[in-house]
DNA sequence: ACGAGATTTAGAATAGTTCCAGACGAGCAT
DNA sequence: ATGCTCGTCTGGAACTATTCTAAATCTCGT
């Protein structure tokens, strides 16, 4: 998988990424450090930004921004849309079709749209 | 207007919107410290980030976090996407029916959905 | 004009992320 | 399999954006 992508398979980037394939949470670089280090050889905190870099340019996993605190890394890359939950602060998936959008486009006035996700604000599953 | 919202008027927060009011650009706070100093009497920047949160709790002005960088704020409330541009960085305005998508509404799984703006990832009109 | 309480201030503190220089190890060629 | 090369990893320092704190100041109802 990240040989395929032409990124060379180190212990490293292996761990991040099955962490984040295994989780449907959205996980800072926090989350993944302490996930990864929970029980074994410890990543350094570089090396965990480091591969989610790596990670993120070769287009396995995402990262987006939410306006409170430190960016989330997503190993789903299929298109779909996030719900940022105003009373929680989870943030869950939405699957594209529950949520109509052309997946790209152009705009009335040329401009080019290049959607691959979008973030909602809304009340997730929990709190609603 | 900040009175209508229940706020003191005071000569920073006047300061501040007027600035976010009269521009189309989307300043991070850093940006506006800088406008606003820049021939008068100083503003703190924690002064800055004070204001703009009151601002923002008063619903008179919304911020936005990109990917990339610092949040960035808008006193353009009205119901609109953002458009942010992959080539240079720049958060443009897109308005609400140029992209077709339920203001609000609930999921077919019942989620609830309030958003006011979308996150677009696209390009802008001048690296089109 | 006065007083209560909200607001501002400067600077220190924190959180998240990046930079650096050197050690290390994956994978190609032999 | 072995050596080599360069991409990758590491710990720590550095940096940037933001928040905190405690005291000074100012707005506005009375």
């Amino acid at each position: 998988m990240l040989r395929a992508r032409g990124l060379r398979v180190t212990e490293p980037r292996v761990a991040v990424l099955s962490y984040l394939a295994s989780t449907s949470r959205h996980p800072t670089a926090e989350d993944v450090e302490t996930a990864v280090n929970a029980g074994g050889p410890v990543l350094s905190r570089a090396s965990v930004y480091n591969v989610l870099h790596s990670l993120a340019r070769a287009g396995l996993v995402v990262g987006m921004s939410v306006k409170d605190g430190a960016t989330r890394y997503d190993a789903h890359v299929a298109p779909h849309h996030h719900l940022v939950c105003q009373a929680c602060g989870r943030v869950e998936d939405v699957a594209w079709q529950d949520f109509g959008v052309a997946e790209r486009g152009v705009l009335p006035d040329g401009r080019t749209v290049r959607a691959l996700a979008l973030t909602l604000d809304g009340v997730c599953s929990d709190c609603g």
